[in-house]
DNA sequence: TTGAAAGCGCTAACAA
DNA sequence: TTGTTAGCGCTTTCAA
């Protein structure tokens, strides 16, 4: 029985089997042969005292931590939990524990974030960066932590990149429209040209370029990425002399505004309006009808941060940053 | 310039300032006085030589991680998230982090779990156990470690308690309708008579008593937590002879069921069946009409959780365990 | 106001 | 197959 509030050293347990530290360091970690016998005297003296290695004091000497650190805006926002635990699906059977910050999308909060991340010895780190400024990764990099970068294509020296693929994504979504008939396509995206979005909006055009189908600049609305700004586009779409029968929204939430948009005129869909989305949030099935999307594949992405973050770890992966892109996957349902 | 791959040690940085490891240590957390001048020579070697204190040694000299434990059955479940950041939210400007385990609510991963936590020398655990067994929290509580649980309401040595108030949530919900009106009310719920679920269904029949409505036991059916399950249930209870014309779901997934149910039978909410849900969960607000619910004020619980975790820490508190009942919260929509 | 020295619990040379 | 010893980087007596 252990006693309340000590924990039981290697020593103690080394002491009650009648060997050295060094041998119970091995029966455990297997790093050198260890005689049946002792093994199983150790292992008893473990049992019996409720023994649980000090991952502290291991790391300390290791200089490994068994930690790695994931940085993102915030948890709350649907995409990261579902990432975070892509990330612990490959990690977790590695040993490793993630500690998570969230920054809100602040520079200052992501630095910080960023020390706490170093202060702490985390083996690796997960960066989703809304500030995509190289040197803020600097001080990580310099002392020798592998960093992923999830979303942003900005490549950089030690830093591997993981992000969906928008623009393939973008492409296979106007594709799925044009291959049912639909020859005007409108496109309802954010504010931005920049990030993923631009991809998005390029996925788009390249795809109605390549079947020659001409891009009307009428077609594609730029508006907020939010349920009212999905509407708000979508209408003006709809108002337009010659308005489209199908629209491509850049996210799900703001393909939910579509849907109200075509509510509000009355408007059948999938027959009157054909709507995708992008995301495939879990709201994606809860609206009526349900969404045809095109999923993020954040569980992926997760695990490929995870695989990487391993393959560098162990030493086996040491060239230049590579590039992972997750492709995104169409879901079928009833609003295209 | 740090050199890539070695991170200064306070050593170093005491040579740099020509002083000794243990007045950079003073001067850095304050226990004893340093002169000005010292300090600021400290400080200067510091940041030039971007000196970072290892946490790890810190903590094992200390025995303290600055690290507290978070248990969840899957961070993937909305309601998880919204939690660990309220836990982050107080436990993060005290200068703890967090690390979570996602058990699946299975038995042995939540074992696991915690001795994951203990060896990692863990300063508090936060657990939503789903198998409430009260021997599975012995090794932390033996070895002295602060644990929080997060639901359920056994009581056990050395464990606080935090949960929503499941009973008084559902009261309010039903005397919502009441005071609207409706007296014959239906009560759709989950298929176990245990847990929240059962406190909403006793949170349900104390508001009717309380107002002198005799509850009728053909008003209450069991089904699954999930929206064909509120829907299922929805339709048993419009298809009695003598039909509620409102409905109190045991979560919002089963609300939207009961929607579902609505629409197929062509009734207008609320006009002819108002619907009220349990969560407020993101979509609630994304289908229509949107939904009138009680919120589950996860984020509240988390915040809770850390105070009451700081608290312990801190070792102002040391009574008895203490039960924090977080009250639920109506959110008016539209659905009711 | 400052320093020297010991030690937290572990692992890894080195030695036997 | 096993043990001895040193030391990871920090904090904390104890002493000046």
């Amino acid at each position: 029985m252990p006693s309340r509030g000590h924990r039981p050293s290697i020593g103690r347990v080394a002491e009650l089997a009648g060997v050295s530290p060094t041998t119970v360091s091995h029966a455990l970690n297997g790093r050198r042969p260890v005689s049946a016998a002792t093994r199983q005297r150790v292992l008893d003296a473990i049992e019996q005292l409720g023994y649980r290695p000090n991952v502290l004091a291991r790391g300390l000497r290791t200089s490994k931590s068994q930690t790695i650190g994931l940085i993102i805006p915030d948890i709350t926002n649907p995409f990261y939990p579902v990432l975070a635990r892509g990330l612990q699906d490959v990690l977790g059977p590695a040993g490793y524990h993630e500690i998570i910050s969230n920054t809100d999308g602040e520079r200052d909060l992501e630095r910080s974030a960023l020390e706490q991340m170093i202060a702490r010895q985390v083996d690796g780190i997960a960066f989703a960066v809304f500030h995509t400024h190289a040197e803020d990764l600097r001080p990580a990099i310099d002392v020798g932590i592998p960093v992923v970068r999830l979303g942003g294509r900005l490549v950089q020296d030690g830093v591997d990149l993981v992000h969906s693929d928008d623009e393939g994504g973008a492409a296979e979504a106007t594709r799925y429209l044009l291959d049912r008939g639909y020859d005007r396509i409108g496109f309802v995206c954010g504010p931005e040209a920049e990030g993923p979005a631009a991809e998005r909006v390029s996925g788009y055009f390249g795809a109605l370029t390549e079947r020659c189908v001409k891009p009307d600049p009428d077609l594609i609305v730029y508006t907020q990425f939010s349920r009212m700004g999905g509407m708000d586009g979508t209408l003006r779409l709809l108002g337009l002399p010659r308005p489209p029968r199908a629209v491509v929204c850049a996210n799900d939430v703001m393909a939910i505004g579509a849907l109200d948009a075509a509510r509000q005129r009355r408007l059948d869909v999938p027959g009157d309006l054909a709507i995708m989305g992008f995301d495939d949030i879990e709201a994606a099935t809860l609206v009526s009808p349900q969404l045809t999307t095109m999923a993020n594949p954040a569980r992926r992405i997760g695990q490929a941060c995870g695989r990487l973050l391993l393959d560098r770890l162990s030493g086996e992966v040491t060239g230049p940053p590579s590039e992972t892109v997750v492709p995104a996957c169409l879901v079928r349902r009833q609003s295209a």
